[in-house]
RNA sequence: GGAGGGGUAGCAUAGCCCGGCCUAAUGCGCCCGUCUCGAAAACGGGUAGGGUGUGACAGCCCUCGUGGGUUCGAAUCCCACCCCCUCCGCCA
């Protein structure tokens, strides 16, 4: 969340963040208003409390006060009480108004409605031309008999699906092969989060309270599934303060995500782009603030050297303000290219959200021994995506004969299997 | 699920029976200083977070797991809940 000293000292870059995301800005009118009635209610508490205090302590020294004294003060009491409960009420809606104000917007994003003003930086590799006509991998998938579509519904209902053979390998595949890279690589710690929450770690990662109904709840324990293991890791050191050297901290995990998908109704139904389960693997780093810009290109870095070494054909996008995530300052999106739907398909986000999360999470650092706590930056990358980097590498490996070699790098994961054909 | 123990400031502990100089102590860690060529040790001092407020201080308020209650006054008494540890039961 944004702190309450800056939406109250500098409202007006509040509202213009909020319109440059397309958000209605009077939401930092109520705040202001709110918070103002809050301060005058607090202060009226404070004082007679101040008075109380003094008094009570005067008995502890002096002893025996008169009835009369001892009935005032029982009337002190109940006044406070009245003007206490005030406070806590409307400081409780100041904090819900609070959370729903989304974070800044980084100087350097495009202006734009939505994802249409999204802006190419560059694309790496040329869109594969195959000498046949290509085909989307709900029919290479279906033919080779490794993804069933039809049973998935029988077990869960719309957008579930289940792989089979070569391809539920080859899934595991780029799991182990992406946790590899990075554990190796680029030094990240990994991680087997549960994926299971308490509604306190969705709200610091900023789901929760606006997009309730993305989200899965298991209503007898009240806990929810995780949409993306960005909500676990950035929570692992909530309410923490930090010695500066333990920073950087870098967290990879592999999980599966969770979405009711409400806002996408009817869109991408046809094979495994968009399914209420599916499998990611995710980074998340907790830097010192003035390297979070550049920690951000190394994040992405991390992500699109897999895309370089699946050689898949990929372009990097930063999304335009009114494109860009609740809880985020700036963010590239990775986007592989998938020659049989003839689609670009995004399997990576990879985005600053500055002291975002940190605050709404409570995480803070010790920049020097002895020093005031800050609040670090966090970084979320998603590195990568399963389903449609699964989707990328059958339709840009396919063969004539609808048959799918495996990428080099697969080979050693992918138990000999070297061409994926029809299976039993 | 049952029995017992526990949750106090960065960490570890005291305080709770018996309410009030608790304005929360002590040790470790950390910071500053003395000493030293330098360091260690020793010695001296400092060191929780948040709200409000201020030019900046000061001051005031809150926080002893959470929420209620009793009381002029609660870390301390009462009630409910959460979490952790040990043992037992059940179990992948």
């Amino acid at each position: 969340m944004l702190a309450l000293t800056y939406i109250r000292s500098q409202p007006d870059a509040v509202r213009r963040a909020m319109a440059s995301r397309r958000e209605d800005p009077t939401l930092v009118d109520a705040i202001l208003e709110t918070d103002a009635r809050r301060r005058a209610l607090v202060d009226q508490r404070d004082t007679l409390r101040a008075e109380q205090n003094k008094a009570s302590k005067e008995i502890g020294r002096a002893g025996k006060p008169s009835e009369e004294a001892l009935a005032a003060l029982r009337e002190l009491r109940e006044r406070i009480k009245v003007l206490d409960d005030e406070a806590t009420d409307i400081e409780r809606r100041l904090d819900a108004l609070v959370l729903r104000v989304p974070n800044l917007v980084d100087p350097s994003v495009p202006e734009g409605d939505d994802e249409s003003g999204n802006v190419v930086v560059r694309v790496v590799g040329e869109p594969k031309r195959l000498d046949f006509a290509p085909r989307p991998h709900w029919e290479l998938g279906e033919r080779l008999r490794i993804i069933d579509f039809e049973r998935g519904v029988k077990l869960s209902g719309t957008r579930f699906y289940h792989l089979r053979g070569a391809a539920a390998r080859l899934q595991r595949a780029l799991i182990a092969w992406f946790l590899d890279v990075h554990t190796r690589e680029h030094g990240y710690t990994e991680v087997y989060p549960p994926y299971l929450v308490k509604e306190e770690v969705m709200v610091a990662s900023g789901q929760l309270p606006k997009f309730r109904d993305n989200l899965y709840h298991d209503a007898e324990e009240d806990l929810w599934l995780i949409p993306t293991a960005e909500v676990v890791l950035v929570n692992i050191h909530a309410g923490e303060i930090l010695s500066a050297d333990a920073l950087p901290i870098d967290y990879c995990a592999y999980t599966a995500c969770f979405r009711r998908e409400k806002f996408s109704a009817g869109r991408d139904v046809r094979g495994i782009k968009r399914g209420h389960q599916f499998d990611k693997v995710e980074m998340v780093k907790l830097v010192e603030p003035g390297s979070s810009d550049a920690e951000l290109d190394r994040l992405l870095g991390h992500a699109s050297t897999l895309l370089e070494r699946l050689g898949l054909t990929y372009r990097v996008v930063q999304l335009c303000s009114g494109d860009l995530g609740f809880a985020m300052t700036k963010t590239f999106d990775l986007e592989a290219w998938a020659p049989g739907q003839q689609e670009w398909l995004e399997v990576s986000s990879c985005s600053n959200a500055g002291d975002y999360q940190a605050r709404r999470a409570n995480i803070r650092y010790r920049p020097e021994p002895g020093a005031r706590p800050e609040y670090p930056h966090t970084l979320n990358g998603s590195g990568l995506a399963l389903p449609r980097v699964l989707i990328a590498i059958l339709e840009t490996y396919q063969q004539p004969d609808g048959s799918v070699r495996v990428p080099d790098v697969l080979l050693p994961y992918m138990g000999g299997i070297e061409i994926i054909s029809t299976q039993a």
